[in-house]
RNA sequence: UACCCCAUGGUGUAAUGGUAGCACAAGUGGUUUUGGUCCACUCGGUUGAGGUUCGAGUCCUCAUGGGGUAACCA
């Protein structure tokens, strides 16, 4: 049976709804009873906002004992496709939240909603309405001058049960009519100004076929939909709440008990990135990204495959918080709850992104020496694995200068530097191309170094990450920045123009050890002073592809800047 | 020029009439075979004006600022 947090072991404060349900718990409102519920729209993938919105009703529910239902909100067939549903499914699931048998549909409800809406026009609380949708608009006034009704606002009950009748028959054109709730068309809010409850749309439906020609408008299907599952809280963003009187209204006429309870809550936005379905729908149609699960886009397939786990997401909503203003968080935060996770989850490989060959003079050709590399300095139970290294190596491009600036810890030629988990080299000399860039560069290896530290105890500062050149594997990186360049891009339309040209770049000649042969996609891994990673799902056979989830805090990339 | 909601460091969020705290970001130092992690420290805040009170971030009034609302979308 539910309980209150008073039971649960949270020592953190409760936001102002888990507060609320708190209270309804112990005030033994709808007998103690949790039900909440997540009602998207199959018309898009579910973005990090809306997984503020999951994790808010799944989670509650899994707190308290509760349940939380999963219906999917498909009254306007325009809009809406299965191939959504699907998606949005996979992504909870993912997420790691589960319905268990509570599935449902707004379209399960279809005939009962057509019920309900013939008690209202038997109470004489909603009319067949023939005013033109232009009419409708005229006639509801505007938001500092009151309506006027409807020439249709007084025909009989009788006319109205006929009409309706006829609507859902199909005697109609699309348009032709409307059922519309009788409230007040003075009303201050006007979502009470004889709103729609139904409009005619001969459109097959994704589920109901070609059942029905006239759907319900969600204020008269939601609260109705909530009602009908016995939803005791239902907890939706902030813009609903100015149609809360509505919610209550349609409830209270038809006197349906136990009532359920709309709370409104902060839609979630990030810093250099847009979250409205409608603008996530125009990069992909426009082919601003390659998909809904782009890894540059901040929908939760996307997450999944740039390397984002459930844990970090759900860490992050929970740091995000929740009230009843505006937010827009720092994607700092978001990346921060990442790397946090995936410091103390993923194995360390090396690879290079960026490689110039490297070769040790005083090393014997074709000696191969296994070098034990730790998997995961947080994590011992991770263990160990074996590393080759030969006589010619490559290291990133970035790791070498022929001049040092200072408090430059790489390899110049005359300095030593450690070649992580293998030997002390010192380096010679480079050699150069016509075009001045670097060919290879040459070292010597200091024999009794081999781990990596001198018996002589001398200190070398800098470390860095290598790969055997005869054992390397071949791989493709990809690199993701911010899809937009501007912390908020442009509202009005041109936030195309803020995208990012750099967001995405592709390295398709790196190199990694060969231990990273047999990954599969969704895998997690860190490069060793680079980032952390994920394996691709276009990843093939002996060349796998890695998206950067997240890169390594890098302080001396920030002094440099 | 309507109605509703909101207002605490750069950002997000606590403080339920009694010491304004935490996290991220930013910065400084320490440790380090990842310039990672970890550790320590620093920076910086109650929109304004009145009122109630021994005492106000918190309650009241007004002002200011921000957001939402006029789909047969959700």
């Amino acid at each position: 049976m539910e309980k209150t947090y008073a039971e649960t072991k949270t020592e953190e404060p409760l936001d102002f709804i888990r507060n609320k349900v708190n209270e309804d718990i112990t005030n033994n409102k709808n007998d103690g009873k949790v039900v909440t519920r997540f009602p998207p729209e199959p018309n898009g993938y579910l973005h990090i906002g809306h997984a503020k919105a999951f994790c808010l009703n799944f989670g509650i529910a899994k707190e308290l004992n509760g349940k939380c239902h999963l219906r999917f909100d498909d009254t306007n067939p325009v809009k809406e496709d299965d191939k959504y549903i699907q998606a949005i499914k996979r992504d909870i699931h993912w997420m790691g939240y589960d319905w268990g048998d509570n599935l449902f549909y707004a379209s399960d409800y279809y005939e009962k909603l057509y019920e309900f809406a013939v008690e209202l026009i038997k109470m004489g609380k909603a009319f067949v309405c023939d005013l033109s949708m232009e009419e409708i608009k005229e006639y509801r006034g505007t938001l500092t001058t009151p309506g006027k009704e409807s020439p249709y606002r007084n025909r009989s009950i009788e006319e109205n049960l006929d009409l309706f009748k006829r609507m859902r028959n199909g005697e109609f054109t699309d348009g032709a009519k409307t059922l519309r709730a009788k409230i007040d068309m003075n009303s201050t809010n006007i979502h009470m100004r004889d709103p729609a409850m139904y409009r005619i749309k001969h459109v097959s439906h994704h589920r109901t076929g070609d059942k029905w020609c006239i759907y319900p408008m969600y204020d008269f299907a939601h609260c109705l939909s909530d009602a009908i599952e016995g939803i005791t809280h239902s907890l939706c963003s902030l813009e609903f709440e100015i149609h809360r009187p509505l919610y209550d209204w349609f409830l209270e006429k038809l006197n349906l008990h136990p009532r359920p309870q709309q709370i409104e809550f902060n839609r979630l936005n990030l810093t250099y990135t847009v979250m409205s379905k409608r603008k996530l729908i125009k990069l992909v149609e426009e082919n601003k990204v390659f998909g809904w699960d782009d890894p540059r886009m901040p929908t939760v397939s996307g997450m999944r495959r740039r390397g984002y786990t459930p844990r970090a997401i759900k860490n992050f909503v929970k740091k995000a918080g929740l009230t009843k203003r505006e937010q827009v968080i720092d994607v700092s935060l978001l990346e921060y709850c990442v790397r946090e996770d995936l410091n103390k989850t993923s194995p360390r490989v090396m690879g290079v992104l960026n490689p110039v060959k490297v070769i040790i003079d005083n090393y014997p050709e074709g000696r191969v020496e296994e070098m034990t590399a730790v998997n995961n300095p947080e994590d011992e139970t991770m263990g160990t694995r074996k590393v080759p290294f030969s006589k010619e190596l490559y290291i990133e491009k970035e790791d070498f200068r022929e001049e040092a600036p200072r408090k430059f810890f790489r390899m110049v030629p005359g300095r030593e530097v450690r070649l992580r988990y293998a030997y002390i080299v010192k380096c010679t000399r480079c050699t150069k191309d016509e075009n001045g860039e670097i060919t290879e560069i040459h070292c010597t290896v200091d024999p009794e170094s081999r781990g990596g530290t001198a018996p002589d105890g001398r200190k070398v500062k800098g470390t860095l990450h290598w790969v055997s050149a005869q054992h390397a594997l071949k791989a493709e990186v990809r690199l993701y920045d911010r899809l937009f360049k501007r912390e908020n891009p442009e509202s009005d339309g041109h936030f195309i123009d803020d995208l990012n040209s750099d967001s995405l770049k592709v390295l398709p000649e790196c190199f990694v050890e060969p231990y990273l042969k047999n990954v599969k996609p969704e895998d997690r891994i860190q490069f060793e002073r680079i980032g952390y990673f994920c394996v691709d799902e276009d990843s093939k056979k002996d060349k796998p592809v890695f998206n950067r989830t997240v890169p390594l805090r890098d302080s001396w990339a920030k002094k440099n800047k």
